[in-house]
DNA sequence: AGCTGATCATAT
DNA sequence: ATATGATCAGCT
């Protein structure tokens, strides 16, 4: 039965317990302990297991510039993943700014908004009806050293075509880990930047995305450590 | 099968 | 149009 959508989780502690609550249920489980209905697929509800986490956790809802508990700093990203529990598309981090601003690593959105991420692996195989997948185990994320320092990498590289007017020249084979793509209602959408001669120009709006294979990477390994346990391969 | 470019829904 | 949440679908 319907119980009322659960309120922000007071602290870590209590957010991890709620996660761990969650992992091996069946989303038309979860969904329906909280009244929901679950479509029949996702090609039109896209967002609908990120909004189901969401409110099975009590993350602050809305479409406010914040973390999803702003309270603990937490970032919350579902993970489609494979049968083998590998991801299986990319995860989008944050938009590109497209008007100059600062070049600066550290205050830049993606760090912020990678800093601590609470993934949360969801069963994507096609073929598999949406009310049957199942969650997985969440994992609490703080990048290390290395995968900070690939991010930067990736994130200045791009940031510095941006900054020159060169955003025609990206596409989405740039960057190791981080790459940027279109970010839009569809490919007639527009905004503003700032062309190589300084002029505004019009273009496709951009957003940052982490590439499968580097989720990959940060659950396996990650996992590894949580588990003391091998990884299947 | 993996990846890139395009797209879907909702709220403000 | 912007933010939030992402996945779709065609091409290599």
């Amino acid at each position: 039965m319907a119980a009322p959508p659960p309120a922000p989780p007071a602290d870590m502690d209590e957010l991890l317990a709620r996660a761990h609550g969650l992992a091996g249920r069946p989303l038309a489980e979860v969904a329906a302990g909280l009244g929901l209905a679950t479509p029949a697929d996702t090609r039109r509800e896209k967002g609908w297991i990120g909004q189901l986490l969401e409110t099975a956790l009590g993350a602050s809802a809305g479409s406010a510039a914040l973390p999803d508990f702003p309270r603990l700093g937490v970032e919350l990203k579902t993970l489609p993943v494979d049968a083998r529990g590998r991801p299986r598309e990319s995860t989008y981090v944050c938009t590109v700014p497209l008007q100059g601003a600062g070049f600066d690593w550290a205050a830049s959105w993606v760090r912020r908004k990678l800093q601590c991420v609470l993934w949360f692996p969801v069963q994507s195989e096609t073929g598999l009806a949406l009310g049957e997948r199942r969650l997985g185990m969440p994992l609490l994320w703080r990048p290390d050293a290395q995968e900070e320092a690939l991010l930067r990498r990736d994130w200045e590289e791009l940031m510095d075509l941006v900054c020159a007017g060169r955003l025609d020249e990206i596409s989405a084979r740039h960057g190791e880990v981080l790459q940027i793509r279109p970010k839009a209602a569809d490919s007639r959408a527009l905004t503003d930047t700032v062309s190589g001669e300084g002029t505004t120009v019009r273009t496709l709006p951009r957003g940052f995305y982490l590439r499968a294979s580097f989720t990959r990477r940060i659950i396996e390994r990650h996992y590894v450590v949580a588990t003391a346990g091998a990884p299947r391969d």
